[in-house]
DNA sequence: CTGCGGTCCTGAAGGC
DNA sequence: TGCCTTCAGGACCGCA
C-alpha cells in the first residue's frame, strides 16, 4: 500500500490485518479449484518444484502472522510472503481477447501487468495473479507450511501471560520488540505505532520498564486494533494501495490516529505528531501524550 | 543480547 | 532535458 509522506510516498508492507483480508478473500475463491498451470515470470520469486503443485486442487488457505500457506490436495503448500509490495488479484471469468494471454482487469489495467511475477491458472480458466513491484516477496512450494514460530497475535497461543514474559525479559525499545516477528507474529509498522499511541507509551520506552497495567493495556490494544483493522478490510491509501484479490480497497486508513501524520495535530491534545527513525523505520508518536 | 549496517528491488524525487 | 544519487521498507545475515 502507498501512503504519502511529505513530498514522497512510502510503501508499507501488508501486516496481519491486510494478509488476513487477503486470506479471507482467497479462501472464498480458491478451495476446490485445480491448478492447471503456473507461469513464473520472475524466477527468483518462486522456489520449489512446480510438479508438486500442478494438477492439485486447493484445499484451504491458512495464515500465521504475515505468512500465507495455500494447502493443496497432496498435502503440499504454496507458501507466500508478500513483503513490501506483493499482491494477489483473482480473475474469475477472464474474458478472451485477441491476446488470450492478456486479459482486461481492474482499474483499466490489463493482467498480467508490468509487476506481475507469477500467474497461477486453474482448470476452469480462472487465474490468480501475483504482482510485486519491489520483488521482495516470494512463493515457495514445500511439503510443510512455512510459518513463523512465534505466536500469531490473534491466536490462542498469544496469551496475556506470554506477552508479559516477552516484554519483561528485555530492555529493548518497546517499538522494536513489537516488530520482532520472533517474539509475536503479525505486527508491522502501522499497527505498532497505533497500538502504542492508543495506550500512551513512547516507542523508545525500554520494554521492561513498563508497569503491569501498561503491559495489560498494550496487550489488549494490539488485539483490539488488529480486529478492527480486519473489520475494515485492512489499510489502503492512494493509487498503488494495498488491494484485495477482488480489487477492492481497505478502509482502515480512515481510522489511523498517528501513522503517517507527521506534523499534523494529535487527535487527543493537538500537539504536532513527531516522526523519528529507529532501526531504519519511522515511528510516529505524540510527544505530549506518549511519554517515556 | 543488542543494535547497526548491508542486502535484496524499484520508482519517485531532488540536485546539477 | 536528463543523468546521477538518494531513499523507503521486512526479513535476514554478519559484525561489533
Amino acid at each position: 500500500m502507498t501512503l504519502d509522506i511529505g513530498h514522497w510516498s512510502i510503501l508499507t508492507m501488508p501486516e496481519l490485518p491486510e494478509v488476513e483480508t487477503i486470506r479471507l478473500n482467497l479462501e472464498k475463491n480458491l478451495p476446490g479449484r485445480i491448478i492447471s498451470r503456473i507461469r513464473v515470470l520472475a524466477k527468483k520469486q518462486l522456489t520449489g518444484r512446480l510438479d508438486h503443485a500442478l494438477g492439485q486442487n486447493i484445499v484451504a488457505v491458512e495464515r500465521q502472522g504475515k505468512y500465507l500457506a495455500i494447502r493443496l490436495g497432496n498435502g503440499y503448500y504454496l507458501n507466500v510472503h508478500l513483503k513490501m509490495t506483493g499482491q494477489f488479484l483473482f480473475a474469475k471469468n477472464p474474458r478472451q481477447t485477441k491476446f488470450p494471454h492478456r486479459i482486461p482487469f481492474v482499474h483499466g489495467q490489463r493482467m498480467p501487468g508490468k509487476t506481475t511475477r507469477v500467474i497461477i491458472e486453474f482448470s476452469d480458466r480462472s487465474q490468480l495473479f501475483y504482482n510485486d513491484l519491489r520483488m521482495f516477496g516470494w512463493i515457495k512450494i514445500t511439503k510443510t507450511p512455512q510459518f513463523p514460530s512465534a505466536p500469531d497475535v490473534l491466536s490462542a497461543r498469544f496469551t496475556r501471560r506470554y506477552f508479559h514474559q516477552v516484554v519483561g525479559r528485555t530492555h529493548r525499545a518497546i517499538k522494536a520488540l513489537l516488530l520482532d516477528q520472533e517474539k509475536q507474529a503479525g505486527i508491522g509498522n502501522i499497527y505498532a505505532n497505533e497500538a502504542l499511541f492508543a495506550v500512551k507509551i513512547h516507542p523508545l520506552q525500554p520494554a521492561n520498564r513498563l508497569n503491569q497495567k501498561q503491559v495489560d493495556q498494550l496487550y489488549a490494544a494490539i488485539i483490539k486494533i488488529m480486529k478492527q483493522a480486519i473489520k475494515h478490510r485492512g489499510t489502503s491509501a492512494s493509487d498503488e494501495a494495498f488491494i484485495l484479490p477482488d480489487s477492492r480497497k481497505g478502509r482502515h486508513q480512515h481510522y489511523l490516529l498517528v501513522y503517517d501524520r507527521e506534523d499534523q495535530p494529535c487527535r487527543i491534545c493537538g500537539t504536532p505528531i513527531k516522526r523519528l527513525k529507529h532501526h531504519g523505520r519511522s515511528s510516529y508518536f505524540c510527544p505530549r501524550c506518549q511519554t517515556t
